[in-house]
Parts: C-alpha cells; sequence; structure tokens
DNA sequence: GATTAAATCTAGTACGCACTAGAAAAGTCA
DNA sequence: TGACTTTTCTAGTGCGTACTAGATTTAATC
C-alpha cells in the first residue's frame, strides 16, 4: 500500500518536471520512467494512461496557483485597498509560477499544446482561477480605485497573459526574482510606465 | 518554373494557416498535403524536410511583424512623442499578430513547441524584434517620458508578453478587435489601470 | 506532335510512440 | 519459511510519423 502511493507521487513529480521543462510532446513515457529509473511499461500499472497522467499533474498545478494566490490574498486580512489586493495577487502568481514548484509550471508551460481532451478537462480549473481575477479587478473598478473606461475581461487576460508569458523567457538564475517579475507587471499594469504619475513608489531592481 | 513556385506558395501558406490554428506537433506532413489535395510525399519535392518547411514559414512570420510595426513607425514621421510611438508599435503587433494574416499567428502559437533546431534558428529573428522595443523603451525614458526605475527588459517583455499571449484568448469573432486588445495593452501598461491619472483618455470598448 | 524536363504519385522503410500480456521479482504477513 | 499479494520487468503489438526510391503523369519546348 505505502510503496504504490511512494511510487505514484514519484511518476507525478517526474511528469510535472518534465512537463515543465520541455513540454507535452516531447514528455514521453518513457522518459518519464527513465528519469525515476523504471521501465516505461511500469508506469501502467499506477496510471491508466499517459493523458490520465499528465491531467493529474495539471489538476494539482492549478490547485496550487489558486492556492498560492488566496493564501496571500487572505494574509492582507484588514487592508481593503484593492490596490494592494492586486499587487500581492499578482506577485503571489508569479512566485507560484516561475519559482515555484513544477506542478503550476507545468500548467503554464503546455497551455496551447494539450489535446483537445485534456483542455476540456482543464476548462472549468482555468474559469475558477480566472474568477479570482475578475473579482479583483470589479472591486477596483467598483470602489473607484481602478479607471472603469476599459474591458475588465481584457484587462484580466492581459494581466494573466503577461505573467503567462514570463514563463517564456524568466530565468530563475539571473538577478531578477520571481517576485521582481511580479512587482513590475503590477507596476506597469497598474500604475503604468509613464512618468510622474501618482501612486508610483521607486522600484529598485 | 512558374508552377512550381505557385504550388511551393501553396504550401507554405497552408503549413502557416496549420500552424497558427493547431500548432507544431498537430501539423503534420500528411495533413498538410491532404489540405491542398497532394500526396504527402510530394511536399518533399519542394521542400527537403519538415522543419526546413516550417522555418521557412517563421522567418516570414517574423519579417511580417517586424514589417508591421516598422511601417507604423514610419508613418509617424514629425510625431516625436515616446509614448505615442509605443502606442502605435503596440496597435500594429496586435494587428499583425491577431488579426493579421497566419504566418505571424504560426510564430506565436508555436512559441514553446518547437524541437531545438528550429528554435536556434530562429534565436537572432526574434533578438532583432526585441531591439525594436528596446529602442521604443529607451526613448521613452531618456527624455524622460516613461519612468526609469523599472528594469527596461522586464519591462519589454511584460509588454510583448500580454501581446503574446493574447493569442490563446483573442477571438476574432467577437466584438473586440485586435486594436482594441493593442489599445487596451497601451493604455495598461502605459497609463496604468489606476482611476485618476493624468495622459488617461476614456476608452470606450 | 515528339522529346525532354518538371512535378506528382504509388509504395514502401524505419523509427518512436502509447500501450498490452504475461512472466518474474519484490514485498508482506502467517 | 512459505503462501500470497503487490509491484516491476521482458517482450512484444499496432499505429502514426517523417522521409525515400522509383515509376508515372503532367507541363513546357522545339
Amino acid at each position: 500500500m505505502k510503496k504504490s502511493d511512494r511510487t505514484r507521487q514519484e511518476i507525478l513529480d517526474a511528469t510535472a518536471s518534465s512537463l515543465a521543462t520541455v513540454g507535452y510532446t516531447a514528455t514521453t513515457v518513457k522518459s518519464i520512467a527513465e528519469s525515476i529509473g523504471m521501465q516505461d511499461a511500469s508506469i501502467y500499472y499506477h496510471f491508466s494512461s499517459k493523458d490520465e497522467l499528465v491531467g493529474e499533474v495539471l489538476d494539482i498545478g492549478t490547485a496550487r496557483a489558486v492556492t498560492a494566490v488566496d493564501q496571500a490574498l487572505a494574509e492582507l486580512q484588514g487592508d481593503h485597498d484593492p490596490r494592494e489586493a492586486l499587487r500581492v495577487a499578482i506577485i503571489a502568481h508569479a512566485e507560484a509560477v516561475l519559482g515555484g514548484g513544477d506542478y503550476p509550471r507545468a500548467n503554464v508551460r503546455t497551455f496551447g499544446q494539450l489535446p483537445s481532451d485534456l483542455t476540456h478537462r482543464h476548462r472549468q480549473g482555468h474559469r475558477n482561477y480566472g474568477q479570482i481575477w475578475t473579482r479583483l479587478i470589479d472591486d477596483g473598478v467598483e470602489s473607484g480605485a481602478l479607471r472603469g473606461d476599459l474591458n475588465r475581461s481584457v484587462a484580466r487576460l492581459i494581466i494573466i497573459g503577461a505573467l503567462c508569458w514570463a514563463i517564456e523567457w524568466f530565468d530563475a538564475g539571473e538577478e531578477v526574482s520571481a517576485a521582481d517579475v511580479g512587482e513590475h507587471v503590477f507596476q506597469m499594469v497598474v500604475n503604468g510606465l509613464s512618468a510622474d504619475q501618482p501612486h508610483q513608489h521607486a522600484v529598485s531592481v
């Protein structure tokens, strides 16, 4: 009983790592098995198919991203500044996807290269995640902290997009941290790149 | 002589279309051939391999994107406001990648799912494209129009990222146009989402 | 219209992929 | 230890892929 659970977890971890680094297509059942010193056929004792295995990894990934953002927002407690909430959420997302584990990274990395079955399976998960951001933006607009002349849905997708695409260029080894990326996205998207605007506090990176 | 060029073009177009809609892996030589009523083997009379064909499509894609942005900037003529230049470039990119033809779309869509040979082959092209944006941002900061406390490289990648990721959710059929997306990215990234900031003109979408 | 060159097709090869069946090994507990 | 279960391995299947060789058709030229 125990042995099985441990191996299962090992397989999930190896799959997440592979998905996060080389993507869906290059992640083969054989390569997963090799990375943990197994034969590819043995994987099928624990998972009935590659896509079931990948699906489970992606489920874990979205769950972890949601948890990271929710937790960061919960820690705000009394602070009800919608801009600060947005800032905290953006940085939490950046840290989860860029600096965090392989699971959320696998999610973003494989976005757009999954077979349609898997895409459909995760549509609801993405929708739930999107709602967190919808609420944050709605709160901001309705409280007057954020401008209301932009399409909120488009705004939400642009923020998430800027964060998600960062996975393509972010290098954990460089001097810019995941939180730095989040801070930059916040500064740009909320305060704007224009010089001499209110709400701006100098950022040193 | 003429016939060959026409078929060659037809193959390129079909490949661009396929890459833009279903990505690299799902774009098979057979499916390309079928879509133009040929046998897969006939493709090899015109191109020596799938990756050479794909590479050529991607080359055309970057070239068109560069041209689109350059041309839009050239039309500015006397106007030397760096913010306006950034706005024009962002909208041109959005229209090229979202509303434009299959070639630039193929480029963005397949980003991150290409075999490493092709990735390396296009590194220089991407670098050249990035330099357009580097210059735009440098001009803005040095003229004082844009704030200088942010990492310019990160800022550049965030702008491009927000635009590129839009391909994942943008739907040409909806009421939001490609130019609208560009306008939104500009408004957010340059003016900021915060209410009551200077430089902001109401946008109706 | 015959000759030659260009373009496409038919029929295959080799390989990597996800996946399966059944034997072998490793672990569990009396 | 011995009987039983759980887990892994060996050895394979079938399929889709990129790609090739050579015959066949189509187009251009005289």
